[in-house]
Parts: C-alpha cells; structure tokens; sequence
DNA sequence: TACACTAGAGAACGAGCGTTCTCGGCGCAA
DNA sequence: TTGCGCCGAGAACGCTCGTTCTCTAGTGTA
C-alpha cells in the first residue's frame, strides 16, 4: 500500500480545501488539517513551508477545478453562442450544491487579500483567467470582448447573490440576463 | 468640550470600519480600534460587548451610508429610468475611491459568514435591501421586480469585479449592460 | 543482534487576540 | 480636607494558532 508524494499532496489540499472553503481559512487551523487530511504535522510542513504555501496550493486546485467544469459544461455544445450561455448552466449546478457558499477566491480575497499579496494575487490571476475565457467564447461567437466582460460581470453577480441569499435562480437570472445581452450583441438567435 | 455617549460610540464605528474594512476584520484587533478610536478599553467594552457587537454596529453603518449614498446619487433625477442607472454611477464613483477594497458586506460573509450567523443575517439583509430599492425603482420605471433582480446582478458582479481586478471600469461596463437590459424591458428611450 | 535512519504522535514554544482585572489619579460632595 | 466613586491606562489571563522540537517505535541492513 505505498502512496506516493503526490498522493499526499493532493489528499492534504482536498482536505483543506474542504475545510476552509466551509468555515473560512482563518477560521480552520493546521492541527484540523492534518486530522481530516490523517498525515502528520511534520509531513505537512514538508509538503508545505507554511499555511499560506498551503493555502496558494488550495486555490490552485480549485482554480484546475474551475477551469475543468467550464470546459465540460462547453463540451459537445455546436452552437457558440450556446458554449457561451452555458456557463450559467455550470453555475445552476454548483449553486444547488449542499456545500455551495460562494466563490472560493472572492472569500479568500475578503479574507487575506489586504495583508497577504500572494493570495490576493492568485485571487487575481484566476479572475482575469475566467475574463480571458469567456472573452474568447464572445469572440468565437462574432461578439467582440466587452460582451464577455458583461456576462462576466452577471456570473460574478450570481454568484455572491447566490452564496448570500442562497437562492440557487440568480444562475436562471443572470442567465435571462445574458440572453438579452447576447441577442443585443449578435442579433436575435 | 463634553461629549455624548452617541458621539463616542460613532467615533469608534468609524475606527472600527475603516480598519476592518482595510484589513480585514481577523486582521485587526481591538486593542488597535480602540488606538484608533483614541477610547479605553474599558470604555470600548463598555460600549460593544464583544467584537462581533461591533462589527454588527459597523455593518449598520456601512448599511446606512449605502442606502444615503444611493439615494443621493438618484435624488434629482426626473426619469426613472435615469434613476435605475445612478446606481451604476455611484458605484463608479466608490470604486474610484483611493480605499475602496470591494463590498464590505462580501468580505465580512467571506471571512465570518460561516462562523457567526449574526453577522451572516446582516449582510443578507443588506443584500436583501438593496435588492428591494433596485426593484422598487425598476417598478417605478415601468418594468417588473425581475429587472431590478438583473440589475442587481450587475451591481454585485461589478464590485467583485473592481474590487478584485481594481478597475474602476467595471461599473461602466456594467452600466453599458444595464442600459441594454433596460431597453430591453422598457424599449428604447 | 546492533545500528542507523525515518516517520508519526503530540508536546512545546512563542506570539497574538478577546476579554477582564488592577491600579492610580482625578473630580466632587460634604 | 477627606472620603468616595469613576474612569483611563495598560497589565494580566486564558485561549488559540502557526510552527518547531522531542521522543519513541518501527524498519531495513550488515
């Protein structure tokens, strides 16, 4: 039953992930880490120097995540216009979600974005990625980008109001939403 | 030179939110607040209880000056659907501000949301508020609640959006989305 | 068997924080 | 003036947390 570094890497970031996405990264210390991810405190700390490291490598992980469900919720749609509204199919699903409590890195970013620039970068860098990405589904439509940076604003906005008044139809909303502006930018279907 | 209690209280609401809004409310002590507020500790404990107290009575305020600045930013404007899209120039004009650091709101959910329900209920019920004046004021316009809910939408996206990515722009972006959204709804001008 | 090495369990350490307590001085009533 | 109560300053307390250290048991090798 040999388990490689690898393994244990990803094991203890599933488990923090979990943890702080529930409760807040503050909120959860390294001891509660190394119980619910069953390594030891000093294989932690080789893994990872410190919380921050573990916490960058957190965001990462979600960030793969992210970028894995867009790409299916996308996948085998013909119609570009379609890959573009389904995002907001994506974002349907993960709402309804038992353990959905917002945007991980808008939390991480509320949390530790003033006093760790690391964090708040990575926040960053995941942003202008989901910017890039619906920006090019715009372009493949035959919209130009300011139409991704709108729909993009309607999917930030579904998603905090969908992790504060916990209604899972801002997803249907924002997506009523995008269908106005879509057919204003290319015309109606 | 004598003093209120009221006057007291305010002084320390406003040390409060502008550390905590800056740093993170974790990231900031009361032992600073009360630095800040230029008040014992005796004194702050003597006024709020306990920190979540205070952040409580700093969330109020923040709430209360939302709801003034909004309702500024539509006073004297004749068309109601000229009073739907000051919001979009209020939030410009916030996120121009040299400290403005995203929504309040979001960032206490993000951090204690899940640990202190007060302080969850809080910022539901700002949202909540905000929510009602946008509808209100879309009603008022002649279309139904759902525009104001898709407004909303954009409003929430376009602080995350500034906030994160630290372009102002966001709200005017924002506001080209909400004008065709309007439209949309009303038809054109 | 003896030895060197590894790794896990958890104690320990130092710092920070929320909250409370103590002390000393000042104002005020008699 | 004297006693009394209030209040500010900050020390103290108890707890938590990030991080490091120690001890011990187990394993593989000569």
């Amino acid at each position: 039953m040999t388990e490689t570094v690898g393994e244990t890497r990803e094991r203890i970031v599933a488990a923090a992930d979990a943890l702080f996405y529930a409760r807040g990264i503050q909120a959860v210390g390294m001891d509660e880490v190394r119980t619910a991810a069953g390594v030891s405190l000093k294989r932690l700390y080789a893994e990872f120097p410190s919380k921050e490291q573990l916490v960058l490598a957190v965001l990462a992980s979600r960030h793969q995540q992210w970028e894995g469900g867009l790409a299916q919720a996308a996948a085998g749609l013909e119609d570009p216009r379609q890959r573009l509204l389904a995002v907001f199919d994506f974002l349907e699903a993960w709402f309804r979600d038992d353990t959905f409590r917002g945007c991980g890195f808008v939390n991480a970013f509320g949390e530790l974005g003033a006093t760790s620039p690391a964090v708040a970068g990575a926040v960053r860098e995941h942003k202008q990625s989901f910017q890039d990405d619906i920006a090019r589904l715009a372009v493949e439509a035959g919209a130009d980008e300011s139409l991704g940076s709108q729909l993009a604003l309607l999917a930030e906005g579904a998603q905090t109001t969908a992790a504060i008044a916990g209604r899972a139809d801002a997803a249907e909303q924002a997506r009523r939403a995008a269908d106005v502006l879509v057919a204003a930018a290319l015309g109606p279907r």
